[in-house]
DNA sequence: GCCTGGATTGTCT
DNA sequence: GACAATCCAGGCA
């Protein structure tokens, strides 16, 4: 299976916002499709502007479970989000994909996204979750299975990463809970 | 090239 | 009934 390597459940149930950092310079695997996770968000129950805010609810049902799943959601009625769970089980916390730079599979992304610039392929939540195929369907599924995974292929996340506030909410904007790798001259910022 | 506004549906109060 | 962790098209400079 193409899941070896992948991280262990307990690599992921930690602080969210460590996680975060610590996902940069990772692999996400979906099938075919691999990229370099570039861009990432941590949300927690104590964040106003988290899902998990309120408690939980059938929407989110996933977050407060244990870590190293994968919890997808539908927003503004077209759009779905890839998150990572982390934390303790019961926590309610995750990590909001946000961008990666595609590594395989990218024949296929570019079919997904039809009429897009590669450059467009997975440079936004949506975007990526679109070009890797991830809908509801992937909800609730666990990272190791299914050809569903994270992976360290050794490449350390930044020394340096930068951190800005987090983007489209309106609570808790002041929070700096948004990490992206520093731009290189390889990747393109959107 | 930059900025503004519309689209569209699931979920919660 | 209102809102939402967004994206894209279209208009203007």
């Amino acid at each position: 299976m193409s899941t070896s390597g992948s991280l262990p459940e307990a690599w992921f149930a930690r602080d969210a916002p460590i996680v975060a950092v610590e996902l940069l310079n990772k692999l996400l695997v979906v099938g075919e499709c691999r990229g370099r996770i570039i861009e990432v968000e941590a949300y927690t129950a104590d964040d106003a502007a988290s899902h998990s805010h309120h408690g939980p609810t059938n929407r989110n049902a996933v977050m407060f479970g244990p870590a190293g799943r994968l919890y997808v959601y539908f927003t503004y009625g077209m759009h779905w989000c890839a998150n990572v769970v982390t934390g303790a089980d019961g926590d309610g916390q995750a990590v909001l994909l946000r961008a990666v730079s595609p590594l395989s599979g990218v024949q296929l992304m570019r079919t997904r996204r039809a009429g897009r610039p590669d450059r467009e392929l997975t440079n936004g939540p949506a975007k990526l979750a679109q070009a890797f195929g991830i809908d509801g369907a992937l909800n609730g599924s666990e990272l190791g299975t299914g050809g569903l995974a994270v992976v360290d292929d050794g490449v350390a996340p930044p020394s340096h990463p930068l951190v800005t506030p987090r983007v489209g909410i309106t609570k808790a904007i002041d929070l700096p809970r948004r990490w992206l790798v520093p731009r290189t001259t390889a990747m393109p910022e959107r």
